[in-house]
RNA sequence: GGGCCGGUAGCUCAGUUGGUUAGAGCACACCCUUGAUAAGGGUGGGGUCGAAAGUUCGAGUCUUUCUCGGCCCA
């Protein structure tokens, strides 16, 4: 049979996609016609969308989370472009801190290298280099998911710029004086002098002296319990002249006892036993059981009362206490213990330094000052049996934090430490009327930023360590105060834009001092800033310095654990400064899990890295993913949800096939507003129609961030109005009429309306497969890209509800009609739907809408016949014949009579 | 352990202020087509809405408890 009476689609775009292969193609392109560059000059001028980049961390590959981050980043971009808006979009990276250092060292440890002898400035180069081979992998990465931005241009917390910066920043907090000095315990190791991260302790035994103390209630609400005295456990007996609260757990039970017929003691119920195991107190007699919610208000003394520790001893509710040891009731030292640190902050005591660098006691322990801790126990212990405070002592073998350098055990020993006030300018409530006037994506993001907001401490912004921005403080060595004077912070900042943060460290800082101040008066401080400084003043040095950006962002986006983390931050460090948020919203989504919900993990085996899947499926692939994922929620991903997303995207990548096999690759650009709608077919109006409904839900979904419905919008329009509809109904006219014919013509001018309107909202999500389009379409001019293009502006009089409303009522017969002809089908009477003939009852209802349709063309069939008639049951009844006569070889409808279309077509020409 | 968030067909998601027999697409099964062909069409099966209790004439939707999972904190 000859086909060439018949305009089968023909079109260059293959049914194959081959992702993986076509995909560094198109960035190629992208790379050689300059497209970020092309995107500015297109949109200078226009009203700017900035989503501020949240930097991550120069450090090791990118995860599914990172890869996530930055495509709805780049789809929110492209978005916001292709909207009509300058949509710029600046990546940047957070380089200072610990984990850096960490690696460093590392080496250092396999080449047998001692930190220590290495100078600063080199050991901070080593740390620069290597952050700044990890942008360049990144980068790469990032770029290979199809995100376009300024990727020649990018920010960094360690550019000197930013290091200047951050020096003008933290002076804007100095001069205000809401950063002040304050102490907090540290893990310390007397022996190397120096404060030690987490991941630089070692966990070993220890054996340690456990002292079982009494302190006199000195005043309480419960009655009961007056004249009594609370009992500690404790294995630091050295803290105890440190000790400022006593903690207690409100929901254990505790004993009022009598021991050896003279005193009474409180403990908790649950320790009874191990208590007179190990004090060796037999006679003990139970006096009253009460509720740990008794103590509330509850004063003790101190056991050194009687030489100068007469202050009191409040008891404090803390849920850390538990019943695993000791005695139910937990010793307080501020100074010393991270938990004790917390509770005691939130009651308004503070930590003091008690211990100096070497491990003495300083002056503010009285009757001490001078011994050394790990010489004190015994001393202490003495003094507490000279005071008759000590019920009982011994020793403890247990595991015990240790420097992994040295091995010396270490102390918690609250150290200087510098701290953001909270509330000595008003930042917390500054921070709350931010938020307020911030809108959130999803809107419980809010409350959770806000909770926190509500209850964090004061912000410390030090650290003992060396790859970060130095603090820029001088104190005096006269008097110990603070230099605060903006002439020396700017000169700081000039000398840091030129050279960098590191002339910090030499020992000649006359240069940083300039001629105001003489060095010589002055010491320097060796801090440097904690990195969340760093990053939360992004906005300080990438938003406001440069031109193309603008202050506030308009948007911030990041995981949702950046509520503690870079929105916090940036908002703490923008409302100390400016009074204000960086960002006018705030977007967060959720993590990465695998396929049944569980987070991904080596152990588990159940981690998918971005590679792999850019290698099996391609970058388009995971961008439906992300686009078709509830993003405030967990995101879910496994192999067979991928391949589910590959199905679909097969489904769209043969819909634009059909559209372009049907013009034959030859894309006509119409005036959408001078299409002359009602001169076509109702079928061609309704798609119009259609394509306006959905621009509708395509912008309510955009405007609201709701990817994942507006995936769902096009995905469905693609499967269920085209392919299963309008494309099977229309196969026949674009296939068998003459091609100059009105009615093919009207098709065809709906198919490139369809195609630009597809191909422009799709643009944002599947990026590659829509540029492969667009340039195929486009192939005479040579540096064009389907991301230049704005979204088509759909004339609202192609609305038309009264149209779309008969349609349904006709989609319902012909749902009806396709069951009968199933039924037939199911009985081998017939296979395809043009071998039948229909004829279909209607009541008056449906007839009236019916009457003017042609059944065949709809349902399909070779013939169809509508009749009005109101005696049968249903309002529709379908009646379904096999269809006799010859099939015409051009149409295959099957008549006795000749094709009315074709007649008696000559098989061979 | 605490705070916050979540659990609707195998999968991705809809389900207005509580109101009929809980929806869509994909996947699946069966059939058709061979003129979108490693495509296309049709029909169909599938859910005790995480579990239990409660409020109500009525609960996927409100309350409580439990359970599982995630984030943050300890």
């Amino acid at each position: 049979m000859s086909k060439e009476h018949i305009n089968l689609p023909k079109t260059a775009f293959s049914m194959k996609a081959n992702l993986p292969v076509r995909e560094p193609g198109i960035l190629d392109y992208w790379q050689k016609i300059g497209l970020y560059k092309k995107l500015r000059q297109k949109s200078k001028g226009k009203k700017k969308f900035v989503l501020h980049d949240g930097p991550p961390y120069a450090n090791g590959n990118i995860h599914m989370g990172t890869a996530l981050n930055k495509i709805l980043k780049d789809i929110i971009t492209k978005f916001h472009q292709m909207d009509g808006k300058d949509s710029v979009y600046v990546p940047g990276w957070d380089c200072h801190g610990l984990p850096i250092e960490w690696k460093i060292e590392e080496q250092y440890k396999k080449n047998k290298k001692n930190k220590n002898d290495v100078p600063i400035i080199e050991f901070r180069k080593e740390c620069r280099d290597f952050a700044t081979k990890w942008i360049g992998i990144h980068k790469d990465q990032f770029q290979r998911l199809g995100v376009i931005g300024d990727w020649e241009n990018y920010y960094s917390t360690m550019s000197f710029d930013a290091e200047a910066q951050i020096v003008r920043e933290l002076g804007k907090f100095l001069k205000e004086g809401s950063l002040y000095r304050g102490y907090k315990p540290v893990l310390w190791s007397t022996v190397e002098k120096t404060a030690l991260a987490d991941a630089e302790v070692e966990y070993m035994d220890h054996v340690s002296d456990t002292i079982y103390v009494e302190f006199p209630v000195v005043k309480t609400n419960f009655k009961e319990i007056e004249n009594s005295n609370v009992v500690i456990w404790t294995t630091t007996p050295w803290t105890i002249p440190a000790n400022k609260a006593l903690a207690y757990n409100q929901s254990l039970t505790y004993l009022l006892l009598e021991i050896d017929n003279e005193k009474k003691i409180i403990i908790a119920k649950d320790l009874l036993e191990s208590f007179k195991k190990d004090t060796n107190i037999e006679n003990t007699k139970i006096i009253k059981e009460f509720s740990g919610k008794e103590f509330k208000g509850t004063f003790c003394s101190h056991p050194f009362y009687s030489i100068g520790y007469d202050y009191e001893i409040p008891m404090l509710e803390a849920r850390f206490v538990t019943t695993e040891q000791g005695t139910g009731i937990v010793h307080c030292a501020p100074s010393h213990g991270p938990d004790d640190f917390n509770l005691c902050l939130n009651n308004n005591i503070k930590a003091v330094e008690t211990v100096d660098d070497d491990g003495r006691y300083t002056k503010n322990i009285l009757h001490f000052e001078g011994l050394h801790i790990f010489k004190a126990n015994s001393v202490i212990i003495d003094k507490l049996k000279e005071h008759k405070k000590l019920i009982a002592n011994g020793k403890l073998n247990h595991s015990y934090p240790h420097s992994w350098r040295s091995k010396a055990p270490l102390v918690h020993r609250a150290t200087p430490q510098w701290f953001i006030s909270m509330e000595s300018h008003e930042l917390r409530s500054k921070a709350l009327k931010a938020l307020d006037e911030t809108t959130f994506y999803p809107s419980k993001g809010k409350e959770r930023i806000k909770s926190m907001i509500e209850t964090r401490p004061d912000w410390c912004v030090s650290r003992q360590r060396v790859w970060g921005v130095p603090l820029p403080i001088f104190t005096s060595k006269k008097d110990g105060k603070v230099l605060i004077d903006d002439d020396v912070f700017e000169n700081i900042a000039q000398i840091y834009e030129k050279e960098g943060s590191d002339c910090w460290f030499s020992d000649d800082y006359q240069k940083l001092l300039g001629n105001k101040y003489k060095a010589e008066d002055f010491n320097k401080l060796s801090d440097i800033v904690e990195v969340w400084f760093d990053s939360g003043s992004t906005h300080s040095f990438v938003l406001e310095k440069r031109a193309d950006l603008k202050w506030p962002a308009s948007m911030y986006l990041e995981g949702s654990d950046q509520h503690r983390g870079w929105f916090h931050s940036s908002l703490l460090e923008s409302c100390g400064t400016r009074g204000k948020a960086p960002f006018e919203s705030i977007l967060s989504h959720g993590f990465v899990v695998d396929g049944k919900g569980l987070k991904m993990s080596k152990s588990q085996g159940n981690v998918i890295a971005p590679e792999d899947i850019l290698k099996k499926y391609g970058a388009d692939i995971l961008r439906i993913w992300v686009a078709s994922s509830n993003y405030a929620e967990d995101l879910r991903i496994d192999y067979s949800i991928l391949d589910q997303h590959a199905e679909a995207y097969r489904k769209i990548r043969n819909t634009f096939r059909f559209l372009l096999g049907n013009i034959r690759d030859k894309y006509e650009n119409y005036d959408f507003d001078k299409i002359d709608t009602n001169n076509l077919p109702e079928l061609e109006q309704l798609m119009l129609h259609k394509l306006s409904e959905i621009n509708e839900k395509f912008y309510l979904n955009f405007k609201s961030y709701n990817f994942h419905n507006l995936y769902k919008e096009l995905l469905n329009f693609c499967t269920v109005d085209l392919s299963a509809f309008y494309f099977d109904i229309r196969k026949d006219l674009l296939y068998c009429d003459p091609i100059q014919s009105k009615n093919r013509s009207d098709c065809i001018l709906v198919l490139n309306v369809i195609l630009q309107c597809l191909l422009k909202w799709f643009a944002p999500i599947l990026s590659f497969t829509t540029e492969e389009i667009f340039s195929l379409i486009f192939n005479d001019k040579d540096d064009s890209s389907i991301h230049l293009e704005n979204f088509a502006k759909i004339p609202s009089r192609w609305r038309n509800d009264e149209l779309s409303k008969n349609w349904e009522k006709i989609k319902f017969i012909r749902d009806t009609v396709n069951v009968s002809i199933e039924n037939m089908r199911a009985n081998k009477l017939i296979g395809s739907s043009l071998e039948t003939n229909i004829s279909i009852k209607l009541h008056d209802e449906l007839f009236k809408i019916a009457d003017n349709y042609d059944f065949s063309e709809i349902c399909i069939t070779s013939k169809a016949s509508v009749e009005n008639d109101n005696t049968i049951n249903d309002k529709i009844e379908v009646t379904t014949s096999k269809a006799e006569g010859e099939k015409c070889p051009v149409c295959w409808k099957v008549s006795l009579d000749p094709c009315k279309k074709h007649g008696k077509i000559q098989i061979s020409k």
